[in-house]
DNA sequence: ATGATGATGAAATTCAATTTCATAATATTC
DNA sequence: GAATATTATGAAATTGAATTTCATCATCAT
């Protein structure tokens, strides 16, 4: 965690940006949640430990670290986004559209077939991001189909 | 067209809507649009043969078209969502960060992973969105790393 | 320390998206 | 084919996420 803090801030240190107690707050914060957060969620949480950071800092940390490729935008159809760490495992999602469940996978060979993609393309990744909509097992059953056609 | 634009009223008849004329406006001018429309764009080529036709009226059919099954939710980064017809090709895209270059691909490999992915998990697809993000080929040589370091 | 520049946060602003509500259009019943 | 019921519409108001502004504060280089 450290070693990642102080990477961070050399990256930024490098594009000419400075240190910041507040921000080092949120990058902290940030990577200790376990699951995709909104930004309101983790201006709640920084708080915890440091009271007077302001959701705008949050929201100009978040894209920081997505532009510095260790945050990962993702949006649910909730209204707000939600960000995760893009560190570890490249998971995409499974979201129910009745019961709002996300269901996290992972597949390494989705993963090659978009490098291969990209390289056809000549085009240099940094994240992607995949969401399958649809109904889970719990809403799937003869309920989809109905609620699909409901127009309202 | 026709054929779609009649299957598409039965299917809100069945769930017991009603016919509109405003609404049949929007859909037709929705699946004569090319490329992804955001709904501003979408309500002024609608008003080109439907004047009165308001933006309000606009979402709400988008809406309706995407629980229906055929159109798809795109979010580019921009601010506003784009859709784009869900009927012929499954299509995803890269999008550069840089200058905002949407590349269109298509890939029934990955495709059928994600068919098999959700087939594990019980799951019942409906759609889903690929966006790779990254550097085209006129950003990325070199300049792509710079650029991701930036902290601003 | 001093000056220069970046970062912060409260408030204001922007703007996509949604809700409200009175009216209009469409379907249903008789 | 009128009367009734229900849905759809659109202008305006509202919401709320995201961004911008700007005076102040913190950090870095000298």
């Amino acid at each position: 965690m450290r070693q990642l803090l102080e990477r961070i801030d050399r990256e930024i240190l490098t594009g000419g940006g400075k240190r910041s107690r507040s921000r080092a707050a949120v990058i902290e914060r940030f990577f200790l949640e376990r699951h995709h957060v909104t930004i309101e969620e983790l201006t709640r949480s920084v708080r915890e430990s440091a009271p007077r950071v302001g959701a705008v800092t949050v929201y100009r940390t978040l894209k920081l670290l997505e532009r510095l490729g260790y945050a990962k935008e993702l949006d649910f159809g909730e209204g707000a986004k939600r960000y995760e760490s893009n560190l570890a495992s490249h998971h995409d999602h499974l979201v129910c559209r009745k019961c709002g469940t996300v269901i996290e996978f992972e597949n390494r060979d989705i993963e090659k077939l978009q490098e291969r993609v990209t390289r056809r393309h000549g085009f240099q990744p940094t994240s992607h991001r995949l969401e399958i909509y649809g109904f889970c097992r719990k809403c799937a059953p003869g309920k989809a189909a109905e609620e699909v056609r409901c127009p309202r």
